[in-house]
DNA sequence: CTAATGTCTCTAGCAACTATAGCTTCAAGG
DNA sequence: CCTTGAAGCTATAGTTGCTAGAGACATTAG
């Protein structure tokens, strides 16, 4: 049995953080010790792997949750999975077209900058003029991080 | 002079979006008119585009706070501006990096769904152990969104 | 045994808004 | 002139995914 602070270290997650997942319902409600201190096994452990590693691929936590309880349901079709999965990818591919037409522009943006007074400064003007772009690069709808 | 309805319509930004702007201070606050409404004159919509601008590319309202009052000092050097748009630059950078790892191992998941039942699913298990994946794809730091 | 570290609960804060409630003001139609 | 509906006002609370702090108790190393 692992005190939260050693199953935060295995799963590279802080410990205000596991008790946010569980207070959220995330996690299980953990088992304690005689002196009241949450205490942690190997499901629990995985459970944890699972929900850092589907963070990091930028899934939310209500895309997570979905997904967990998906996985404690193995005999039921993955197409439930497969969509999340799939949601979350057309989410990425949007924020990357969005961060690459605003990638070019802050290059173009940047590199037009000779360095003199705020007067000629590119980057202000442009700023100031949405037609001096190159790109469309409004914001589409929501968005959110990761 | 405007109402604060066609102000946001003409920059684009929502009625309570304004209200909170003159809130933290990044708009002065707005002129009355006879029975307490906010009236905005040219001056006020060039700062509101200024910013709306500098939001959708990305810029934190930190920053825009900090490129504003450059450029209301139009005398001197634009280097403080250069230098906010360049990081502004590598953060994007560094997010459409992550992106780009983040979108393959999604795709990778994705395509290796067989569509079975969740025992085999592809997705729950890469889930599981991150030792599956091709990428380290793993938060690397602080993260903003846009 | 003591001191340092870890853990407990609870509350508040971060960005950048968005939503709600309950009011007042304004513009247009009858 | 009066009414009605839209738009405006303030103030507060909610969103997401945590993070930080206070003040008290538990555990462990020396």
């Amino acid at each position: 049995m692992l005190t939260i602070g050693k199953l935060g270290e295995s799963a590279g997650v802080k410990v205000p953080t596991i008790r946010y997942y569980e207070q959220i319902g995330l996690l299980p409600e953990a088992e304690r010790s005689a002196g009241n201190q949450r205490l942690y096994g190997r499901k629990s452990q995985e459970r944890l792997a699972f929900i850092r590693h589907a963070r990091d691929l930028g899934f939310t936590l209500e895309a997570i949750r979905d997904l967990l309880s998906l996985s404690d349901r193995p005999d039921q079709s993955c197409a439930a999975a497969d969509a999340i999965a799939k949601a979350q990818l057309a989410e990425v591919e949007s924020r990357l077209a969005r961060l690459t037409a605003l990638k070019a522009e802050l290059e173009r943006m940047v590199v037009q900058c000779a360095g003199g007074s705020i007067a000629d400064c590119r980057v202000i003007e442009v700023l100031s003029d949405h037609s001096l772009c190159a790109t469309d690069h409004r914001h589409p709808e929501s968005e959110v991080p990761s």
